[in-house]
DNA sequence: GCTTTTGATGCAATCGATTACAATCATACT
DNA sequence: AGTATGATTGTAATCGATTGCATCAAAAGC
């Protein structure tokens, strides 16, 4: 492969020409561009990005990191980012923590070694190396954070308002006339599953249905879902409802009623959260709270991007707009 | 951030000690090395990756690039790469290609740039740039197609045994005694597509069934497999089963059969393929060839590392084990 | 006791770009 | 004509690591 002295050289000028020729092109006179391009174009040229990331200290690479990257609520937010991410120039680092701290600290230290400019983290973790950049950098450390939004971290982030569409989905059941519903949190852990309870109680509050409230937690996926809604029919005949923290857990939720030998709506009625894309497919189709993934997405990278470019943000911590679809597997109460 | 100076003036050593310690501990002195170790520990040293890449031209990342990140067939198939990466001590550069050309081969000039040590790809074309590769340095190139396999590209790759894979499942059709059978494939233009497609026509024909077999081409989306199935439906009401060439297009051709007031397995049996995770949750639940995807993504990343340490393949083309699910959406013809 | 071998470390070149500063040359101005 | 001005281009330092070769001291061999 060719460098920028062979270029220079096919072209009778010197390096530094070449590399204005590619980067300022303006400060170059016509003709020598024109000798310089057709160089690059004979030999094929392509800068190495490692010698210009030396010595600029910039890599135009992002790194996201998240979860799980086959869950498809993830992997729509990184089809979002990583659409952005190519707009603006730059390329996408994937790590997939599968939730393990340690791994997160790995991937964190990408950073440190100038591996990429920013971080995009969908977890709820910030690791303590990156705690320390935002210790030290304060508003310009380039780390933000996707769907969740812990205002304690001080990073960017963008995500819904999470107690709000709790709110909204279990406003909904009540209005439905369930009296006795019982909810599915993710890990407690994270901001997000409490925020969400947090709605999900306020509204049974006001509909004076909070000592009719059952919670158990899931940790998000489709088997502790189904886990949970097991444990719920068994101890609880009563119970006409119930609310996961996410399509997946309503997945596993739905299949252990049809295990217990009830139907859904008409005996129990299920919402979920997320409304990824199989949740209509589902029997009965999902009523779910939607979230826009790939619009979450598409703003981290413009946050980060903005902080990149050294640009104060408008806003540090974006909400974007939930809806919730209705759709069959949400009934009136029996 | 330190850098190896500040590590080597701290640790009273040149910098050349302090990357053997890192690189090489064996051949410095115990009491040298517990030196440099502090200093670095103390200094919370990290080597800037892009300068090590510089001077031996290896990066220790690998891209991947994918028609759809979000499909969780190619999401799965992912995370087994990552993690085999992970393990391997590579990082993973990922790259959506929407299926476009022009991301393809912008993506391939990431190696020429030496910003990645290889690349595996998930989608059925060779980029240009990479095909030269190929021709310059065959077996050696650092490149590994995944799912698909075209021995004329050259390339190594991991994948199924697609012709029989689909002729096990038309098999099992007609062996349920279907004889108008509906076939929904991807895209013609990848070898995947025509490879079961030979697969299902062998069993077609071995069935005596070849001229009872219609064959709709979709895209592997939810929404091609709904139309294909519509027009199936409505062009031929014998048809009593429906072989779609993912699960995606399963679930498309489910809501349709539904749409057209049909009953699934009863009026009209489906099989799908891939067995993504929601398949089993359908109503009712999908037959389906099942792939090992996280193994596909391991094989292609254990394929790749092996031609970057330069040990010759004992295989270039390593065929994983499909397995046929059976499910409820297959029923008897009526 | 003197030479040879071995082990540990340092020196300095190198990877391929970017960019501050210097040098050059043509044009403009007085 | 003589100098100032501005537009181009070249020179060389620099980014932060790695590594072949030289150096030097200690151990081994005779």
């Amino acid at each position: 492969m060719a460098n920028i002295q062979d270029v220079a050289n096919a072209a009778g000028v010197s390096t530094a020409t070449v590399s204005r020729v590619l980067s300022h092109p303006a400060v170059v006179a016509e003709p020598t561009r024109i000798k310089v391009l057709r160089a690059v174009a004979e030999l094929e040229y392509a800068p190495n990005n490692n010698a210009k990331s030396l010595r600029t200290t910039k890599t135009s690479k992002i790194l996201i990191t998240v979860p799980n990257i086959s869950n498809p609520f993830f992997s729509s937010v990184i089809r979002g980012a990583e659409q952005a991410a190519q707009a603006a120039g730059y390329a996408v680092l994937l790590g997939d923590t599968h939730g393990e701290e340690h791994r997160e600290n790995e991937y964190a230290t990408m950073l440190n070694r100038k591996e990429a400019d920013g971080i995009i983290f969908l977890g709820h973790r910030l690791p303590t190396s990156l705690q320390e950049m935002v210790n030290r950098l304060g508003d310009k450390a380039p780390i933000v954070n996707g769907c969740e939004f812990s205002p304690e971290l001080g990073v960017a982030s963008v995500h819904i308002d999470n107690s709000a569409a709790a709110d909204h989905a279990m406003s909904l059941i009540f209005a439905r006339g369930h009296k006795c519903v019982g909810v599915v949190t993710g890990t407690l852990r994270s901001p997000l599953s409490r925020d969400r309870l947090t709605g999900a109680s306020a509204a049974a509050r006001r509909f004076s249905a909070i000592d009719q409230l059952k919670v158990m937690s899931g940790d998000f996926s489709i088997e502790s879902g189904a886990r949970a809604a097991t444990t719920l029919i068994d101890q609880w005949p009563e119970m006409t409802a119930i609310f996961c923290f996410s399509d997946e857990m309503a997945i596993g939720a739905l299949s252990a009623i049809r295990a217990a030998g009830k139907r859904c709506p008409e005996d129990i009625s299920l919402v979920g959260f997320d409304d990824i894309r199989y949740s209509q497919y589902l029997d009965p189709p999902l009523t779910t709270v939607s979230q826009p993934m790939e619009q979450i997405g598409r703003g981290t990278v413009e946050l980060l991007v903005e902080i990149l470019a050294g640009r104060p943000l408008h806003t540090r911590s974006v909400t974007l707009p939930h809806q919730l679809v209705e759709r069959a597997s949400l009934g009136t109460a029996p």
